[in-house]
DNA sequence: TAAGTGATTTGCT
DNA sequence: GCAAATCACTTAA
């Protein structure tokens, strides 16, 4: 079952923790790949420095966040690296999920095409923000893409059993306070998961 | 550990 | 308009 609108339109910091162990599928050139959401975080925008859309600032880039949940927000960041968001709660409301990190289910063979490594271990595919983006082709041609009705990304709903770990945020430090803030979650043990 | 990287935003004109 | 600063990361040592 793809999840639907009423799964994204609630709170940020829930939606962020539901979303451990759902199915994140891509599918591109008749291939599919499925993988598993390990980690994730929470941005919650008008009160949220580490937020783009802090204080509900209103920008080009973070248009997408005041739109209606279940868009998926992609953005470039360093120069180099894509980051994957969902936008959750309801129009106006700039609040999105980041995804950190993921686990491969399906289609390795078509993830190692779009990230070649050097590495050997699988971990390393899937286990950032940035580099998950690679593995599954994501680039700003699907930011704003509903995934709640496109087929090319979307979110499958699973039943893993899974322990969830709350955590502190990382490499937000311009954050001040709101780097303390306990909204990054992951599953407990998951080798995927980043530092 | 540190540096690369360039779109986006901001603060001047 | 243009220039400077910023940055939700990765990689290679």
């Amino acid at each position: 079952m793809k999840l639907k609108l009423d799964f994204y339109q609630r709170d940020g910091v829930n939606v962020a923790q539901d979303l451990l162990g759902k199915l994140l599928v891509r599918e591109l050139d008749g291939q599919k790949i499925i993988s598993k959401i390990v980690e994730t975080e929470a941005y919650i925008g008008p009160e949220d420095k580490a937020c783009h859309a802090y204080q509900n600032k209103r920008t080009k880039r973070t248009e997408v966040m005041f739109g209606r949940a279940g868009n998926a927000y992609i953005y470039l960041i360093y120069g180099m690296y894509n980051c994957l968001n969902i936008v959750t709660a309801s129009v106006g409301k700039p609040e999105a999920v980041l995804i950190r990190a993921v686990e491969p289910i399906e289609g390795l063979d078509t993830i190692r095409k779009y990230r070649q490594i050097k590495s050997k271990k699988v971990e390393d595919l899937t286990n950032g923000p940035g580099k998950l983006c690679q593995a599954l082709a994501i680039d700003k041609k699907l930011n704003g893409y509903d995934m709640t009705y496109g087929d090319k990304l979307y979110v499958l709903d699973s039943n893993y059993k899974l322990e969830v770990v709350k955590d502190k945020r990382i490499n937000i430090d311009y954050a001040e306070e709101y780097k303390e803030k306990l909204w990054r979650f992951y599953i407990k043990g998951n080798p995927f998961v980043s530092r």
